[in-house]
DNA sequence: GAAAAGGAGAATA
DNA sequence: TATTCTCCTTTTC
C-alpha cells in the first residue's frame, strides 16, 4: 500500500446527539450546546478565513512522529463523485478506497423536520434499514448498545457492514450504486457517492468508519438517525482553506493559534458522538496528550479544558440559536400542519395517526394500518423500534428514527438543547442550557404550554416512561438499559439520572429515585413489575404483557 | 451507604 | 377513585 499523504478528512458535524447520541453511550453525547461550543466562528462567512460552496470538513494531522509506537488510521472522505475528486485532489486513490453513497440531506425539502431522510427505495443491495448502517463495528464487545433488538446500530444480518466487522471482505472495493431518485416531488434524497479510506498502520487498533452526512447549501438543522452523527448544512467551506494548508511544507497544526482551524480540531478533540453513538475512540494522532477520549460526567468543562483558549459563548450563540430555531421551525411547521403538539407523548390516538400517515407519505412509506397505530402518544413513545419494524415492516425503523428525532427534540435531557418556546429565545441566547436551567424552559407548541403549569405528559405511567426510555437506547442507554428485552428484565443504570428525568416529565422537581423506586414497587402488587428471580441491585422486570 | 421493601397518609387528575 | 408522591422504618447487600 502506497501511503500518499497523512491525511484525515474528517467531515464530522455532530449535532443533537445525540444521547448522545445519544450518548447512545446519547448523556448529550454528541451534545449540540457541546457542538455549539466549540464551533469557530471565524470560519463562518464574514469571518476571517475565506470559504467556499463546498461541503467538506477536513484537517490534516501533523506528520506521525513515531508510527512504530503511534498506530493511526488515516480515514478520507469524499463528497464528489471519484472521478471528479481524484481530478480535484492531488491525492492517489489506491485500491483500497471504499465508495459509499450516502444520502445528501439537502434533498429532502419535504422532509418533516427539513433535513434528511435515510433512505430511498431506488437503492440497490441494502434494505431501507441497512441505508442507516453507516458505521463499522469495532470487532470488540461492548461496541453496542447492550440491547440488540433495540440498538440503532445494530447491522441487520444483510447489512454489508455486518458481514465481516473486521474481515477482508469488507465492502472490499465496493461501489454501491444508488440512482438519485428521479421523482422531484418526492421527499427521498439523492445520494452522493463518498469515498473512504482506510489505511491502518499498525494493528493494535480496529479501523472504525463513522460515515457523517453533509452537504447542503444553508446551515438549517440537524438530527440524528441510526447512529450516523447528525448533519449540519453549511453554506461555507473548509476544504479550500485547509487545502492552502496541505500545500503549505510542514504544515502543522497549531492547536490554540487563533484563526487556525480551531473548529477543525475541536471537533476532533469532541469525543461526544463517541459516547453517544458508543463508537471507539481513534487515536488520529492530534493534540497528543490532550484529548480525553472518554468523556467524563463534565465532559464539557473536559473539553474546554483542552483548550487554551476556550470560545466565548458570546461567538458561539448565534449558531446555537441558528439551528435551534431551524429545528423548531421545522418541527412546529409540521405541528401546525396536522394541529399536533411537539410532544409525541401528549398525542391522542388520533394525533398519532396523522402523524404516521403524514410521516409515511413524507418518506414514500406504505400506507399504515390504522389499526396498527390505535394508540394514545404515550404509547408510541413507549414502542421499540422492533414494535415499529413489527408494526410497519417496510420503513418502520424509519417511523421510529423519525419520532427519535421528535422525542430528541422536544427532550430537555437529549442533547443539551432545550425545547424553547418563541418567546424563550432570549434565554437560549443566554447560550446556557445547563441541565438545571432545562427545567426553566417549556416546550414549543402550536398553542404554547406555560411551563409551570404544564405537567407535560404527566399523565404518562412511570412503566410507560421506562419504556419510553428503554426504548431509547442511544439517547438514554447510559441511564437504563436492557438487560433481556425478550423477559422485560432492564436495568437501571443511573437510578438518580432516571429519578430526575421522571420528575420533570411529572414536573416533580423533589423526585428521587427512593420515590421512584416506591412508585415502582407499587407495580409488583398490580402485576405491572416484579424484581427478577434472583434480586439484583436496580434490576426490574416487567410482567406480561407489560414487556411487550 | 445505597438499595430494597413496604406501611401509611397526602396530593393529584 | 386510581395513581403517584412523600415520608418513614427496617432489612439487605
Amino acid at each position: 500500500m502506497v501511503k500518499t499523504k497523512p491525511i484525515i478528512e474528517y467531515p464530522f458535524v455532530s449535532f443533537q446527539m445525540p444521547q448522545t447520541v445519544p450518548s447512545a453511550g446519547f448523556t448529550p453525547p454528541c451534545d449540540y450546546s457541546n457542538f455549539a461550543e466549540i464551533f469557530d466562528l471565524s470560519l463562518l462567512p464574514g469571518g476571517d478565513q475565506p470559504v467556499s460552496p463546498s461541503t467538506l470538513f477536513y484537517t490534516q494531522s501533523p506528520p506521525p512522529t513515531d508510527k512504530q509506537t503511534q498506530p493511526k488510521i488515516y480515514t478520507t472522505f469524499y463528497s464528489n463523485p471519484p472521478e471528479k475528486q481524484q481530478a480535484e485532489s492531488d491525492i492517489e486513490l489506491g485500491p483500497d478506497f471504499q465508495t459509499l453513497l450516502v444520502p445528501s440531506p439537502n434533498n429532502y425539502p419535504n422532509s418533516p423536520v427539513g433535513a434528511l431522510s435515510p433512505y430511498s427505495p431506488q437503492s440497490q443491495g441494502l434494505s431501507p434499514n441497512d441505508q442507516f448502517t453507516t458505521y463499522r463495528q469495532s470487532g470488540e464487545a461492548n461496541f453496542y448498545p447492550s440491547s440488540p433488538e433495540q440498538s440503532l446500530y445494530t447491522p441487520s444480518p444483510n447489512s454489508i457492514y455486518s458481514r465481516s466487522p473486521c474481515g477482508e471482505d469488507y465492502l472490499q472495493n465496493q461501489y454501491i450504486k444508488t440512482e438519485p431518485y428521479s421523482n422531484s416531488t418526492s421527499p427521498l434524497p439523492n445520494f452522493s457517492p463518498f469515498r473512504i479510506k482506510e489505511e491502518k498502520l499498525l494493528t493494535s487498533y480496529e479501523p472504525i468508519i463513522v460515515l457523517f452526512h453533509l452537504s447542503g447549501t444553508q446551515f438549517e438543522s440537524s438530527q440524528r438517525y441510526n447512529g450516523c452523527a447528525g448533519i449540519i448544512r453549511q453554506h461555507y467551506t473548509l476544504r479550500q482553506l485547509l487545502e492552502e494548508d496541505l500545500k503549505k511544507p510542514d504544515a502543522q497544526i497549531v492547536p490554540d493559534k487563533p484563526k487556525d482551524h480551531q473548529l477543525l480540531r475541536e471537533v476532533l478533540r469532541d469525543t461526544s458522538f463517541q459516547k453517544k453513538y458508543n463508537i471507539k475512540p481513534i487515536d488520529f494522532g492530534l493534540f497528543s496528550g490532550e484529548i480525553k477520549m472518554e468523556e467524563p460526567e463534565g465532559g464539557q468543562e473536559d473539553l474546554m479544558s483542552t483548550c487554551n483558549e476556550p470560545i466565548p459563548r458570546e461567538n458561539i450563540e448565534p449558531v446555537l440559536n441558528l439551528a435551534i430555531e431551524q429545528m423548531r421551525k421545522d418541527v412546529d411547521t409540521t405541528c401546525a400542519t396536522l394541529g399536533i403538539s411537539p410532544d409525541p407523548s401528549q398525542w391522542d390516538a388520533a394525533n398519532v395517526l396523522s402523524w404516521i400517515r403524514w410521516t409515511s407519505r413524507q418518506f414514500g412509506l406504505p400506507e399504515p394500518v390504522s389499526e396498527d397505530w390505535d394508540m394514545p402518544g404515550s404509547g408510541l413513545v413507549a414502542l421499540s423500534e422492533e414494535d415499529f419494524t413489527r408494526r410497519a415492516p417496510q420503513g418502520g425503523m424509519i417511523l421510529h428514527a423519525q419520532l427519535e428525532i421528535w422525542k430528541a427534540a422536544y427532550s430537555e435531557d437529549d442533547f443539551g438543547m432545550n425545547w424553547l418556546p418563541e418567546t424563550a429565545s432570549s434565554n437560549a441566547s443566554s447560550g446556557d442550557v445547563s441541565d438545571e436551567d432545562e427545567e426553566e424552559s417549556g416546550p414549543s407548541q402550536v398553542e404554547p404550554v406555560k411551563p409551570s403549569t404544564s405537567r407535560s405528559g404527566s399523565h404518562i405511567h412511570l412503566w410507560q416512561f421506562l419504556k419510553e426510555l428503554l426504548a431509547s437506547p442511544q439517547t438514554h442507554g447510559s441511564c437504563i438499559r436492557w438487560l433481556d428485552r425478550s423477559k422485560g428484565i432492564f436495568k437501571i443504570e443511573d437510578s438518580v439520572k432516571v429519578a430526575r428525568l421522571w420528575g420533570k416529565r411529572k414536573n416533580r422537581p423533589a423526585m428521587n429515585y427512593d420515590k421512584l423506586s416506591r412508585s415502582i414497587r407499587q407495580y409488583y402488587k398490580k402485576g405491572i413489575m416484579k424484581k427478577t428471580e434472583r434480586s439484583q441491585r436496580l434490576v426490574y422486570q416487567f410482567c406480561h404483557p407489560y414487556n411487550m
